[in-house]
DNA sequence: TTGTAAGCGTTATCAT
DNA sequence: ATGATAACGCTTACAA
């Protein structure tokens, strides 16, 4: 029989409200009266009702921001798809949640995505930070103002954000190099296609599958190039990779840029590749179905969405900080046959 | 906005009490009134407030059941864990949990246990049957007398059960055929290792993993013996197989029996093994993490614990149905890389 | 500083 | 057959 309340205030001899007020540092209690009803909550496992609480919340209507830049990104609908599911869940406690889009690697829109965020009165914001000092700074000004702040899918530093929730991309790199340890346990030359050098987790991702490399006899990566999550640059990389690299007999896409780089390799009449690549897109999908990717390793994207708002929920609605500083992902291996 | 019993009862002009008769099928409505009332909720979007649901459910002390005939065994307790999760979430549900335990494929026991919640008032309950007639008969009983029933990782047929959760075994077999496909794309001859042909999922495993070795070039199954899931016999019987069938090449454990088998194979110095295993106990982990397992393919059991007791709750509390007779899970392979 | 009372949405009981 | 009312637990505006 959980303990609520009213049952404090009776046995502290006071009123519902001073209980409320003390459990809640809202002020406003003499610091003796205070102190016995935290000892007696204490004593009895006091803990709230979910249920009165999100009746009580809903005339609050509290909102949630999330901010992804990648308009139109399957990865992305995802994670939305996700917190979405999430927000749903939290329906009875009025919570909304507001979303906002945009171009990629645009810092004035999302310093201008924080901004409105902020005077739109939410008090918790999933953001998927572009990495840069003036970013990490209008963090920190909002959460200074009270609004609770962690980061999806990619982390940024210097910031008191409450968490990052997503892809442990070293470990990602490394499940990648495990998979060619079995497929191919010596004798790898590898060209490796990476989205940007100047994104952390594809930079990961590369040490994760070159450490891997490393243990396995003679093993190499012959050559690393930049797909730019662009298809047609993609192609042209790796056709220029595979060109002057023919020893080349394995390739790791540590981003996007499979389909463009598979085209290329096709073109190149190459069929004795073995081939691993990120996350699981349609194209992925198909590339993987018709045998010219072996295994794709993947990132959960709709659980980061919907970790993310919970993680705000609770620290939020509950007042609970979140377990770990880093939220990681399971890295999923997917081949043809559980797709 | 959402919309409430209130709004609804004054726009049909009734009272609050009259639009819940109707709502929830209670009766004791002039019918033209709850046709009314009924088309209001539907044009409106009406969803019962979970929060006031809740608040209201606390007093009827409802009760799911979960029975899993399988002492101490560690992949049991993850999906009790799982289970606990979910009705931890549902405490302002007033909703609790009984659990019966006890020795594997004893039949009365089992019957038992059934009759033992029915009499205890149970709303729902989760069972792992044994495959016989009487337990179908005892389940369709307890069914008809209005308790919910579904079937959690081995299922039975000719029953009016909500629906099945666990391992999608055939699929499981397939996954398992998959990696061996990369890792031996030719010339296998496996022998497998299963626990019992009486139990079905071992075998739709069995036929899911042969599925995909007759599509491979030069490859049978050379033998196939039984562990009755016991260490001893497995270490016996794969000793066996091994030593009368010197061609072998890959073991697949389609059930438990791993520990045992792959002792056998490391006294008998075979090294050169592909070997492909079920599930990630802690002693199945250590092997994959030796090297002497490849790859293990898992089935949730967490999630299908707190799957199972997610569908009571929606057929039990907001009456609603499955969305599929199967629930299946995902099939997670693991290797040594994201153990 | 503290208590009172109303309100959130649903359900159940008791009158009518 | 229907309506009124109270109850669940929490929060808060207002009164004392």
């Amino acid at each position: 029989m959980p303990v609520t309340v009213k049952q404090i205030a009776e046995l502290a001899g006071v009123s519902r409200g001073t209980v409320d007020r003390a459990l809640n540092g809202r002020g406003n209690v003499r610091p003796e009266i205070e102190k016995k009803i935290l000892a007696i909550a204490q004593e009895m496992g006091y803990t709230p009702n979910r249920a009165g609480k999100a009746l009580a919340y809903q005339r609050k209507n509290l909102s949630f921001g999330m901010i992804a830049n990648a308009e139109g990104n399957e990865f992305f609908d995802e994670v939305l798809r996700g917190a979405r599911t999430a927000i749903d869940e939290y329906a009875d406690f009025g919570i909304s949640l507001q979303i906002a889009g945009g171009r990629r690697y645009d810092v004035d829109q999302q310093l201008s995505q924080l901004e409105q965020m902020r005077s739109a009165g939410v008090s918790g914001i999933a953001i998927s930070p572009i990495n840069l000092p003036q970013i990490e700074q209008k963090i920190n000004e909002l959460i200074e103002q009270g609004i609770r702040i962690l980061t999806v899918n990619s982390d940024i530093e210097n910031t008191r954000r409450l968490c990052y929730v997503g892809c442990n991309y070293y470990q990602s790199g490394v499940t990648a190099g495990g998979m060619l340890r079995l497929m191919r346990p010596q004798g790898v030359r590898a060209g490796i296609i990476t989205g940007s050098v100047r994104m952390l987790g594809h930079n990961h991702r590369m040490k994760g599958f070159s450490d891997v490399l490393k243990s396995m006899p003679d093993s190499t990566v012959v050559d690393i190039c930049e797909s730019l999550d662009e298809a047609e640059i993609a192609y042209q990389v790796t056709r220029d990779m595979l060109t002057s690299h023919p020893e080349i007999n394995t390739l790791y896409f540590a981003a996007a840029g499979a389909v463009g780089g598979m085209q290329a390799a096709v073109d190149l009449g190459l069929n004795q590749l073995t081939v691993i690549s990120c996350d699981d897109t349609e194209e992925i999908r198909e590339l993987v179905q018709k045998g010219l990717i072996q295994a794709t390793v993947c990132q959960e994207p709709f659980r980061q969405g919907y970790r993310a708002m919970q993680i705000l929920f609770d620290s939020i609605v509950n007042n609970i900080s979140p377990a770990e500083e880093f939220c990681y992902m399971d890295n999923i291996i997917r081949i043809r046959e559980n797709l």
